[in-house]
DNA sequence: CGCCGAAAGTGGTATATGCCACTAATTGAT
DNA sequence: ATCAATTAGTGGCATATACCACTTTCGGCG
């Protein structure tokens, strides 16, 4: 056996991308805690921020979420009054998604925060080498990944 | 501004590799969706399998996750009768997990669809690349990341 | 105008994960 | 042997995410 499993690595793309996400997120998440955001959090408004009122389907397009899974996230952050929602003019099916003042002022103060893990980071991985991690991310995120279709025996 | 937030994309590490794991995950769970089971559930009892009836602080290591959301997450696999865990013989606070013969029956069946998926993915990214974005987030998880000591003013 | 199919969200349910407080079992030092 | 410190897990609580079944709106068609 040239090939024994070493514990911990997994040839599964899938696996090893969610074990990386649990330990940056542990490290983003306790960067941003005096803030009391989570990294997704913060990554929420901030898409918020830079939407331009979005609405919630775009917001769930942009960070590719469900919908509703966006809706259930947003509502923490709707309680604690950092975003608020309302109606498209246009159209009453589309709900538009806003920072109040608060939410302004919170999303600074994390982005303080959010400023020291990301140079952490990047000072033990080197700028560039996020930069081409990042870029292979957003490759991979915008593959038009389908399973072949399930042969139907016939 | 020659730099503009193009909508979707960020410069932060951590949004970028949770956004591709949403991604990566949701094409995973659908080649694994015949199997009832998710990906997450089949990395687990993967890492199990190739564990030799490892601790559960052993399987929380090596997929870098808390203890207690392992042992919240390895509940739905043992309501289902795919793993079974019994007490060491030499220490008992440790708790060891095995699969049972119907969990490895399902961990078997699971592993032909997974294999789909991965060929798949590996077809449009190709298998190279993908090695190496392996390589490179299992260098990331293997950081030794820490806060810069919160300087206490002074 | 009235109806049908598409589009946008909501709520429920289930898994995924993390932190914290707490219990049980071990180990080490005296 | 005894007791303090450490180690391994558990349970509760909160957020993160997904899918599905609905409900409300729209937009287009006859």
């Amino acid at each position: 056996m040239t090939d024994v499993q070493e514990p911990g690595f997994s040839r599964c793309n899938n696996a090893t991308l969610r074990r990386t996400a649990r330990r940056l997120g542990r490290f983003y998440d306790d960067a941003l805690a005096p803030s009391g955001l989570k990294g997704t959090q913060f990554g929420l408004l901030f898409q918020i921020s830079v939407g331009g009122e979005p609405a919630m389907g775009a917001i769930a397009e942009a960070l590719i979420m469900d919908l509703s899974a966006l809706g259930h996230t947003l509502k923490p952050l709707v309680r604690d009054g950092y975003v608020e929602t309302f109606a498209d003019k246009d159209d009453r099916r589309v709900k538009r998604v806003r920072l109040t003042p608060t939410g302004q002022a919170k999303l600074d103060e994390a982005i303080k925060l959010w400023s020291v893990a990301q140079r952490q980071f990047e000072a033990m991985i080197g700028a560039e080498q996020a930069a081409k991690l990042r870029a292979t991310l957003d490759e991979v995120a915008a593959l038009n990944l389908e399973l072949p279709a399930a042969t139907p025996s016939s």
